[in-house]
Order: C-alpha cells, then sequence, then structure tokens
DNA sequence: TCTGGGGTCCTCCATCGT
DNA sequence: TCTGACGATGGAGGACCC
C-alpha cells in the first residue's frame, strides 16, 4: 500500500435530489424524492429533509409516501443529471489522468498519479479546492475522503457526508476499521452479513480475529481471502481509468403482471430491439444472448444462449431471444422481462445467413426505432390521468411529464408540478430566480412548449468565482 | 412493505476434448 | 479400450453495487 493519503474518492450529496433542489428554487429546504413513480417504483434518491423520515434509497415508493405524503416526488431526468456529472468528472480529470467514474455521482482519483498530491498536507489541500470548484461550476456539494487505498478513501467520504471533507491517516487505518460492521467493507451485503452474524462475527476486527482460514471456509475463496484482506485495510486495487464493458441489457417491470403468452412474446421482442439498439450505440456486437424472467412471486430465472459468432443483427437477437422464451414457464403471469447481451466483441461477424434473413428485419427494425423514441419520451408520466378524459387530450396531456422544463411565451421559463382533468400546473422559477409563481393553463395551450433544463450556476457566476 | 434498472463478479454444475 | 484427471466453456443462479 501506498504510504500517503493519495487516493480521493469523490461522492456527490443526495446528487440526484440536490440537481432537483438546485434546479427548482421552491424544492430548496424541501424533503424531494426521486425515482420511478409507478405502483412498483423504489426511491434512487432522497434528499437529506426526506431521510429525516426515514425515506431511503432503494425503499417501495409507496412505503415512501406513508413516510412522507408531503415530500415532492419526481421522475428522474437523467440526460440533466448526466450533463452535470460531465462537469464534475471534467474537473477530477484536471487533477489526474487516472479518473474512476463508478457512477453518475462517484468517482475514484488517483492523486499521485497526476502529479496533483504527494503528501497528506498536498491531499488535503487539493481536496478542499476540488469541493470549492465543484460547488462553483455545479452549484452542487460533494463530499471527499482521501486515504491510501481506494476502500479506506470511500469509508472517509462516506464519513465526510454530507458536504465534507476526511482524511484517514496511514497507520491509523486498522483501529479506525477494528470497531465498524461488517457492512463497512465492499462487498459484505445484507446475505453476506447475515452469514457472517451466524458466525458471531459482526465487525470488522473480529473478521481480522477469526483468521483467513475461517473466513475462506465461511465465505469460499475468492471472498474469504478478498474480505480478510480487506479487514486488515489491505487494498492493493489500483484505479482504473477505462473499464470495458461486459454485457449491455435492458429490461423492464411492468406495472401489473403480464398473463397472456402473446403479449410476453411481443414484449420480448420490443426489448431485444431496444437491447441492440444500445449494443450498436456502443459500437458493440455480442455472442451471448440472455433472456430474463421474473414472475409473479418474485422468483427470477435467466435462461441464455451462446451463438456461434458475435451479433448486433436485431433480428438474430429476437430470434433467440424467442427461442429462449419457449423453455419458461410463464403461467402465473410476469412482473419482469429483460433481454441481454454479453461475450461482448467491438466488431460484427456478420453471418451471412443471419444477413440475409434479416434484410427485411433490419429495416422493420429502424422504423420501430424511431417511433420507439418518441414512446419512450412519453413513458412514465407520473401525473395521473383523469379517468374519462378523451384520448386526443390524453395525448396532449403526456407531454407534461411531472418535474420536467416547460417554456412559456408569456411567462418564461418554468417546470411542470402536475398535470391531469385537461390542466397542467406550471412553476415559474429558474436556478437562479427566487421561488416562483404557479399558474394553471390548458394542456393545448398554444404558448406553452417543452424546454431544455437551465444551467445550475450562470457562467457570469463562475467566471467571477461565485458559487450560487 | 413489497421490492427499479443496469451492471459486475463468483460459484456450482454439466459437458466435452485431450 | 477403458478410466480418470484436468482445463475450457457454457449455463444458471446468487450476491452485491450505485
Amino acid at each position: 500500500m501506498r504510504s500517503a493519503p493519495t487516493i480521493l474518492h469523490l461522492d456527490m450529496d443526495a446528487f440526484f435530489a440536490s440537481a432537483e433542489q438546485a434546479s427548482k428554487p421552491s424544492l430548496r429546504g424541501k424533503a424531494v424524492i426521486v425515482g420511478g413513480l409507478g405502483p412498483r417504483g423504489v426511491v434512487a434518491t432522497a434528499s437529506y429533509e426526506a431521510r429525516v423520515f426515514g425515506v431511503h434509497s432503494a425503499m417501495p415508493m409507496a412505503q415512501a409516501r406513508r413516510l412522507a405524503p408531503n415530500a415532492a416526488y419526481l421522475v428522474p431526468r437523467f440526460g440533466f443529471y448526466r450533463s452535470i456529472s460531465e462537469q464534475v468528472m471534467g474537473l477530477l480529470r484536471e487533477l489526474s489522468p487516472l479518473v474512476e467514474p463508478l457512477s453518475l455521482d462517484e468517482a475514484f482519483v488517483d492523486l499521485e498519479a497526476g502529479g496533483a498530491a504527494w503528501d497528506e498536507e498536498s491531499a488535503r489541500l487539493v481536496g478542499a479546492r476540488l469541493r470549492a470548484d465543484i460547488r462553483a461550476v455545479t452549484g452542487l456539494t460533494g463530499s471527499v475522503g482521501l486515504a491510501a487505498s481506494k476502500m479506506l478513501a470511500k469509508i472517509a467520504s462516506e464519513q465526510a457526508k454530507p458536504d465534507g471533507l476526511v482524511v484517514i491517516e496511514p497507520g491509523t487505518e486498522r483501529a479506525l476499521l477494528g470497531p465498524m460492521p461488517v457492512r463497512t467493507l465492499p462487498g459484505v451485503g445484507p446475505a453476506t452479513g447475515d452469514h457472517l452474524r451466524r458466525a458471531g462475527i459482526t465487525t470488522v476486527g473480529e473478521i481480522a480475529e477469526a483468521g483467513e482460514d475461517e473466513l475462506v471456509r465461511l465465505l469460499g475463496k475468492a471472498h474469504g481471502h478478498a474480505l480478510y484482506a480487506m479487514a486488515l485495510a489491505h487494498d492493493e486495487r489500483a484505479v482504473v481509468a477505462e473499464r470495458e464493458t461486459k454485457s449491455v441489457s435492458v429490461e423492464d417491470t411492468y406495472d401489473v403482471d403480464i398473463h397472456d403468452r402473446v403479449r410476453v412474446g411481443l414484449e420480448v421482442q420490443r426489448l431485444a430491439d431496444r437491447c441492440v439498439r444500445r449494443l450498436r450505440g456502443a459500437g458493440l456486437s455480442g455472442r451471448t444472448i440472455v433472456l430474463k424472467v421474473r414472475r409473479y412471486d418474485f422468483s427470477t430465472l435467466t435462461r441464455s444462449e451462446t451463438l456461434r459468432g458475435p451479433t448486433d443483427d436485431p433480428a438474430v437477437v429476437r430470434e433467440a431471444a424467442a427461442r429462449l422464451l419457449e423453455a419458461v414457464d410463464t403461467t402465473g403471469g410476469v412482473r419482469l422481462l429483460g433481454v441481454g447481451v454479453s461475450g461482448l466483441a467491438d466488431f460484427t461477424q456478420e453471418d451471412l445467413f443471419a444477413q440475409a434473413a434479416g434484410e427485411r428485419g433490419v429495416e422493420g427494425f429502424l422504423e420501430e426505432d424511431a417511433s420507439e423514441v418518441v414512446a419512450e419520451e412519453r413513458v412514465g408520466v407520473g401525473a395521473g390521468v383523469g379517468v374519462g378524459v378523451g384520448e386526443r387530450l390524453e395525448v396532449a396531456e403526456r407531454r407534461w411529464v411531472a418535474g420536467h422544463d416547460v417554456r412559456h411565451a408569456e411567462y418564461g421559463h418554468g417546470w411542470v408540478q402536475g398535470s391531469g382533468l385537461g390542466r397542467v400546473t406550471v412553476r415559474f422559477e429558474t436556478p437562479g430566480s427566487g421561488v416562483g409563481r404557479v399558474r394553471t393553463f390548458r394542456v393545448d395551450d398554444p404558448g406553452l412548449e417543452v424546454a431544455d433544463p437551465l444551467p445550475l450556476v450562470s457562467l457570469r457566476g463562475v467566471a467571477a468565482g461565485g458559487g450560487v
């Protein structure tokens, strides 16, 4: 292990919820919950104000609504979050070429590799300046952990939350880890945690005391060795900038279980097309097709088939997925379907047979492509559509997705607070404004149009070095 | 209470060729 | 020819992470 705390872990605080609060002044200081709003949605992120009520990530949305009935509920806007994430990752890459993003809101940075820091003092300065820069550029806060390894840097940033910086000084690791619960270590989830608890092991220190042989006996070779090393604060994993994608998949959970076998087949075809679109978008092809089915009782099964060579042909993937479905019993209904491709290659070995068979299929696929993009934009409309509303009106209402930005010819920029019964309610405010006024329009108001999100910090503000 | 979506990695088992 | 060992590969499932 290196001797200075020059591995940095950045974790943005309640990222999705904070981004929404920064974007919508009326939500600042309020409980905000971002996630799927359908009957089977779960919480993606809860603001700190919402966490006070016991709401947390991965909680079923229905439960969150019972705990925090007055919170603001929003669907995620991944495009918006991605643009903020790119700004943040840009700041990290100024520090070092070795930046390993873990998700939109988290990354490791090897400060030593970039020459940005070489000891505790320089690392601490870099971390503090980074936090200030993130605030100035995005208007959001992030927590920074600094340590001599990835595991410890991540534990440090967790301790720093929210809006803080923690350095774990080399030499203090074992004493720090000892009393922590086993779940602190990466790779220990509910199942492993239970397993260890039944063996009388509840803290990291007890893992170290149990010894390597006992850990391997309890958890198997790979997991046992890895966990024992982590408990001793040994973690030599390098920060890896470029990670190869190993698989591409898409899946949908349905609001109501699907019983109709024909409908199940059609959904699988749609998913296969969507999966191939993603695959092609990434310039990839793959050999193994995977079908995933979650049944009415939440039991999940996967079936896979490996082809002779990699493909990115929608007809080939559709056919393989259909064959796999034939072998699955769906009586009782399915709640989730998924299609994935693994065994990836960055080239396509065009099989002549598939190519000939695919000509017609490819054209159909492209047409569907265009129509589905439009359809997807309209999916997940949170606001309920009133019973008895006409079909034409329903389509108009679907344009107004709760939480999304709009522009009105007369009142300017705002966001949709809700829609239904032929009306859409808009709050007119921007990241830089005060709390805005609410107005209601007919869903077909000619002055109202969908708008892109505004930057959270004005360019003038950044140039002046000021925050929000 | 009723459990998303997109991934990665590991384990176990079966099969096949040498 | 039979048998076993062994590695590679494929398939299924589970755990975990954000």
